[in-house]
DNA sequence: AATAACGTCTATAAATTCTATAGACAATAA
DNA sequence: TTATTGTCTATAGAATTTATAGACGTTATT
């Protein structure tokens, strides 16, 4: 399961992409617009600027604007920077720490051989999918919304 | 991530795959055998059990059992029981309480159509492999471990 | 230089979930 | 009838997640 924070993050971010003139944009229009809280949403906004997915210009006229554009952001990426990776069991994270308590020899944990194609079908769509890509389909699925209604009107 | 019950579940279920003579094996064996705590082991066997995936008997030569061959029992199905469904946004799960409360329009949110795919690929690898591929896969391990030891000496 | 507008950082609290334990109870076999 | 074995309810401890507060540093503007 994600938690709260990348999925605040994947608002923030889609906001981001839709919204950016070249600008950066406030913490407080962020929080506003998608009904983040504000303390909690400079924590994650800090997180994708150290993980490169964010730039930030402190100071009068400044904010947050997208690193690089939202077709070379995946989603993977997001959830990396924020969760440490997402494996199913600690010990396939790429972070450091690796290692879990309840398996003697790692090489030869049914768990861990069985999470590691688990693990190798998550990332296909994490790095198959970008941050234009959920905007573009929630724009999508928006638009044929719109036109269902149309049509019962 | 799974949780500590999910790894424990399948340390025992493959020990029941493995050990199964016909006769019911004890709790205790079970905890002993696989460092489990015995009374958090419990739980977990009576979920499994309410979930269809043991029986039980109770008494004096009493114990438990898989409720069918290990062929026949999904990774999914034991992730299913003790995590309520594996999905990575509560709103993809099957149970009861779905909605999260980040989202207006689940229908047109990008997170959610973002974790369709995620939760598919997931499911595919849940659906297809069984606790007694998990146990052959750990199996294979150890017996490729050993050539390699011997080979080395 | 002064000031207001911004993000940054450190600490901590509140809430939730996960892990673990205790003990009384019910069923079964011998 | 008694020893054996699982069942159930309650609760405590630990860890993680979510949220908030406030002092601080940087920048544009005047």
């Amino acid at each position: 399961m994600i938690t709260k924070k990348t999925k605040y993050a994947f608002k923030a971010l889609s906001y981001l992409a839709t919204h950016s003139t070249g600008e950066p944009i406030l913490i407080s229009e962020l929080a506003k617009e998608e009904s983040i809280p504000r303390k909690f949403l400079e924590a994650i906004l800090v997180a994708l600027r150290k993980g490169g997915v964010l730039k930030s210009k402190i100071g009068k006229g400044g904010g947050y604007m997208l690193a690089s554009p939202p077709e070379n952001i995946s989603i993977g990426k997001i959830v990396n920077v924020l969760e440490g990776g997402f494996a199913l069991v600690e010990c396939l994270n790429d972070n450091v720490k690796a290692e879990c308590d309840e398996c003697g020899d790692p090489l030869c944990c049914g768990t861990r051989l069985v999470m590691i194609d688990v693990k190798k079908a998550i990332d296909s769509v994490f790095e198959s999918t970008t941050l234009a890509d959920m905007v573009e389909r929630s724009n999508l699925a928006h638009k044929q919304k719109q036109n269902i209604v149309d049509y019962s009107i």
